[in-house]
DNA sequence: ATTTTCAAT
């Protein structure tokens, strides 16, 4: 990913009408010693509603990935993603039951932003759902220094922290703990 | 005090 496409759309106080996601695979052994396996590490976008065909969310691609990796059921999988907006309610029900099904993978969610806009049920909900299978946070300076390290083609440059990006991050993560700690709705 | 959202005006 180029320098410019992370920042226009990680920046946690942009606002980007597009979505990017990035994932890695690491699969644990018996002691929960981490193998990344790098051939599984990329990252995949929306297609939008101004692109030909039909327009489709960043995770739908995500899960496609997913399982044309077959990964071994008798082996154990960790899943990191980094992704500019949280999952919508039908991405998260697709998340979650992929999950459901797939127990030799674990998913870890590292969101940039809390995407608001509700489809056909609450991104509230939606999220509290995952969050039953999967881990799912805001990312903090740290998180956005991984993802600059593994997935833009940084140059060696190392990761610049742009104004206000703690204050924001800090924000939005009370704001998702509020969502996730609800009881209903 | 603080919009904007995988768009649609």
């Amino acid at each position: 990913m180029d320098e410019n496409t992370f920042t226009e759309n990680f920046n946690n106080q942009r606002w980007p009408s597009k979505t990017f996601l990035c994932y890695m695979v690491e699969r644990l052994d018996d002691e929960n010693t981490a193998t990344p396996l790098d051939e599984h590490k990329g990252f995949v976008r929306n297609k939008g509603r101004d692109e030909p065909g039909e327009p489709c969310h960043a995770e739908l691609y995500f899960l496609e990935q997913i399982r044309s990796w077959n990964l071994d059921r008798n082996q154990h999988y960790r899943l990191t993603c980094f992704i500019s907006w949280t999952p919508c309610y039908n991405c998260a029900q697709k998340l979650t039951t992929f999950l459901e099904e797939n127990h030799h993978i674990s998913l870890h969610i590292f969101a940039s932003r809390i995407y608001t806009v509700d489809d056909s049920g609450s991104h509230q909900s939606g999220l509290r759902a995952l969050q039953v299978r999967a881990g799912i946070t805001i990312m903090t300076s740290k998180d956005f220094e991984r993802c600059w390290v593994t997935f833009v083609d940084h140059k060696e440059k190392p990761f610049q922290p742009w104004e206000g990006l703690e204050v924001k991050s800090k924000k939005l993560c009370e704001e998702l703990q509020a969502i996730l700690r609800a009881q209903q709705n």
